[in-house]
DNA sequence: TATGTTTACTGCACGGCGTATAGTTTGAAT
DNA sequence: ATTCAAACTATACGCCGTGCAGTAAACATA
């Protein structure tokens, strides 16, 4: 029965990633050592190899189950929502990224941090940065009737983005012009510029309510999209 | 005469912070390590240890001096605009802190992403983040009149802030409201959003043209102070 | 100029790390 | 019961930061 072995197998890989996250929320993710992790299983720092290629293998590993983690948090967030309520559901969504964001701040910097020097994501680290961008651009898409015409949109073109995204987008949102694509993702910048601010520590010395700004920028965002 | 002592020790120690630079920018803030420097300088390792205590100091001192070097950029920029152009001087910034990123993406990531785990900013590094904020608040005081009324200026207080801030800020802007002090970290954030998330790769596999969209970001926050 | 002191540096050692190679146990399959 | 692959250990190499002891040169003082 090679199932008890597959389900053994995935275990003692579930039980590694379990321990390397534990590693990384208390020391961040340099903290994320293949002999620390085998000291807390008694296992020999070898014995990982035979679940994971490398060091850096398993940090990418942890890298998807975090953003597919964060993800998840995001869109039920998003669905906790009324698809009519295109304000609340981008405030929500918002909002989710910075409470999860600073409850896991190593997971935040794992994800877009770099912690591998010359590092390629995987496909599946990719699936979910791809997944959040369609998400976002979904939130857009339900406020564009409204924003496009406040929006000075460039002069933005379908070849400016990524083959893949125009597909996605193009099957999703067939009317939707190249312009709210950039939109999504200046979204995107917008709510993620002072979330990493503040995990970074760097709003500490500026400001004791760093949740009031952030409210206040998400308010201007949602009435700059004409969604007041 | 320990003229000549001191200037062979001050030398030394800017070698050393050079050559450090040097194995950050090719090999990332992991790649700085006192051996490799070391080696460069036909040392021992130890012999670091008469100049900085440990590596992390050694690495907290080149972040206040990329810090400033960052900041130095921008405000020569910045000055590069008359005075009256508000609108132009925080494009030139914001343009200036794009480009300087890019250029040293991993000098990026030593200021504003955390290579120190339980990471305590030192005074002069904190000099440099303030310096750049008090400008920040000087470009959004320039806009503040004709801003302020296309704000919705949540309910931000004078004690949300440090008081470092505060003090600072009534001291070269009398007149300015807390709102406005607010506003300055919500276009910091808005700078570093999509900065961030390009200089760390996230924008590759989304759009070929990171430049446009931040453009395009950018003429949506100045139109947003009302300087159109 | 001779002496003592401070400074800059080397040598060695310790424990930590990732990881390559080789050897050993173990449990399923025949 | 034998075969065989998978899981794991042992050992080793070369990195790393860093503490401690020692040395040689530069300086200050007499």
């Amino acid at each position: 029965m090679p199932n008890r072995r597959a389900r053994l197998r995935a275990e003692t890989s579930a039980e590694i990633k379990a321990i390397a996250l534990k590693l990384m929320a208390t020391g961040g993710p340099d903290a994320i050592s293949l002999r620390a992790i085998a000291r807390e299983m008694g296992m020999t720092a070898n014995a990982i190899y035979g679940y994971y290629a490398t060091r850096d293998d398993l940090v990418t590993t942890l890298i998807s189950d975090v953003y597919t983690d964060l993800v998840r948090h995001l869109e039920a967030a998003r669905d906790a929502r009324p698809a009519v309520d295109a304000a609340g559901r981008i405030v929500a969504w918002a909002e989710t990224l910075r409470t999860w964001s600073l409850a896991n701040p190593e997971g935040f910097r794992l994800i877009y941090g770099d912690p591998v020097p010359g590092y390629q994501p995987p496909e599946e680290g990719v699936a979910a940065e791809r997944r959040a961008c369609a998400a976002l651009v979904g939130l857009v898409a339900d406020a564009w009737p409204r924003a496009a015409g406040r929006q000075s949109h460039g002069d933005h073109d379908w070849s400016d983005f990524d083959p893949h995204v125009v597909e996605t987008v193009r099957a999703e949102h067939p009317d939707l012009p190249p312009a709210a694509v950039a939109l999504s993702l200046r979204v995107w910048g917008r709510m993620h510029g002072l979330v990493a601010l503040e995990v970074y520590g760097h709003l500490r010395g500026q400001t004791r309510e760093p949740g009031k700004v952030y409210r206040a920028e998400m308010a201007d965002l949602v009435s700059s999209l004409g969604l007041a």
